[in-house]
DNA sequence: TCTGGGGTCCTAGGACCC
DNA sequence: TCTGGGGTCCTAGGACCC
């Protein structure tokens, strides 16, 4: 019988930033996304901090005063996603069916013994990481409940829910908000019909969930009862990037021409970047921007598919102008979507041939994302089906995290 | 709670084409 | 005259995740 294992680790940066630096142990440490006088919050807080009221996503001002003791370390993402493949290395012993669902947070679907599996690897990584790195390990029979059961007990946890029965006596001392798949503004429609929790959420129609929220009514009429539909997607599965976008928020909120100029420049210079490592060009420019009411206004618009920073600046740029009333802005952010390969796959038509190509070409992107991470044909995946499911030509998926 | 930065997916209406 | 139906692209906006 088959179980999902959702493995979440403990205040992920955090932990990392003990586990690399003894002085920092058992101390409250908090990681921050940026610089560190500007206008940021946590990235995440040791348990330490947590325990003494910090949160993560906390602004510093806030975290400084729940905690004047703080101590507040510079984050570093290439060193994060750098664990994240050395944990995926080790996991991968366990099951292939691993998705990797955000830089500290893994589903993997394992045959049978998902117990055994799970203490294994929690083993694991206490021997081959350390002490401090923890992770919380949620056992079910669908994503969203083993997702649920992990966030049970942290740090360090261990809950399996089994059935469905055991899933709505969980679900009806849950909050709405605690499940993934519904944030504040889903919740607050469900509580302005007079829906409280998953017990009356499961008592209401089918037809007015649908009625009222389109069709992501089935998924919360499926919520209230433990169930989901959604398949793992393998990491060898996965699409290719959509979009690529960065954002910015300025130490100070400003109305001068020339600091927006430059940050409209800086953000697309390198979004451009990104394109061209990744060999993509894009053709939608969104724009997004704050005032200083955190009042949100953007615009999209199409243009020749570019990898070009210039292209991008000038399509943001008019984007901005056509609603700018030299309002003071607080954020801003440039995104490009639509993006294809820079350069057209060379076809041919000897179909063989083609099909080894891909191979060759899925198996390199796999290894280039992952490193010691490594597919060999044959070994991991087994069957030549997957593979062939795995071709971005025939499935229209390629290989990016 | 005065709110960073990186993404994903969905819906809906209008333009345009055949 | 006034006019169908299907498909795709584009823009806007909303919601969610970590």
């Amino acid at each position: 019988l088959k179980s999902i294992i959702h493995i979440d680790f403990n205040s992920y940066f955090a932990t990392i930033e003990q586990q690399a630096n003894p002085r920092l142990r058992g101390k409250p440490i908090g990681v921050t996304g940026g610089d560190r006088d500007s206008r940021t919050v946590l990235g995440a807080a040791s348990v330490e901090a947590k325990k003494l009221g910090v949160r993560t996503g906390m602004n510093l001002y806030d975290a400084k005063k729940v905690c004047p003791q703080i101590i507040l370390v510079r984050g570093d993402s290439d060193k994060y996603l750098e664990c994240t493949k050395r944990f995926l290395n080790i996991l991968k012993n366990y099951s292939p069916y691993l998705e990797i669902f955000s830089i500290d947070e893994v589903f993997m679907e394992v045959e049978s013994d998902p117990l055994k599996i799970a203490l294994e690897i929690k083993d694991h990584i206490r021997k081959k990481v350390g002490e401090w790195v923890t992770v919380s390990i949620g056992i079910s029979y669908n994503k969203r409940m083993s997702k649920l059961a992990s966030a049970l007990y942290k740090p360090d946890g261990l809950v399996w829910i089994q059935d469905p029965m055991a899933a709505q006596w969980i679900l009806d001392r849950t909050e709405l908000d605690e499940i993934c798949g519904i944030g504040h503004r889903i919740k607050q429609r469900l509580i302005n019909m007079g829906i409280h929790d998953f017990k009356s959420l499961r008592a209401s129609p089918l037809s007015s969930l649908l009625s009222s929220f389109k069709s992501y009514g089935q998924i919360l009429y499926d919520m209230a009862r433990g169930e989901d539909k959604s398949p793992i997607v393998p990491f060898w599965e996965k699409p290719e990037i959509k979009s690529v976008g960065h954002r910015h928020t300025l130490n100070e909120n400003t109305q001068e021409l020339l600091k927006i100029k430059q940050v409209f420049y800086k953000l697309t210079e390198l979004i451009a970047r990104r394109l061209r490592s990744k060999k993509m060009v894009g053709k939608t420019v969104s724009l997004w921007t704050r005032d200083q009411n955190f009042e949100g206004i953007g615009g999209q618009t199409t243009i020749k598919p570019t990898d070009d920073g210039l292209e991008i600046y000038k399509a943001a740029f008019e984007l901005f102008n056509n609603f700018w009333r030299r309002q003071p802005i607080r954020m801003i952010g440039i995104s490009v979507s639509n993006l294809k390969p820079s350069k057209p796959f060379n076809l041919t038509f000897l179909e063989d041939e083609l099909r080894q190509q891909k191979i060759i070409q899925t198996l390199d992107k796999v290894n280039d994302r992952f490193g010691e991470f490594t597919l060999k044909r044959g070994v991991l995946i087994g069957s030549q089906k997957v593979i062939r499911k795995a071709n971005p030509f025939l499935s229209d998926r390629r290989f990016k995290i």
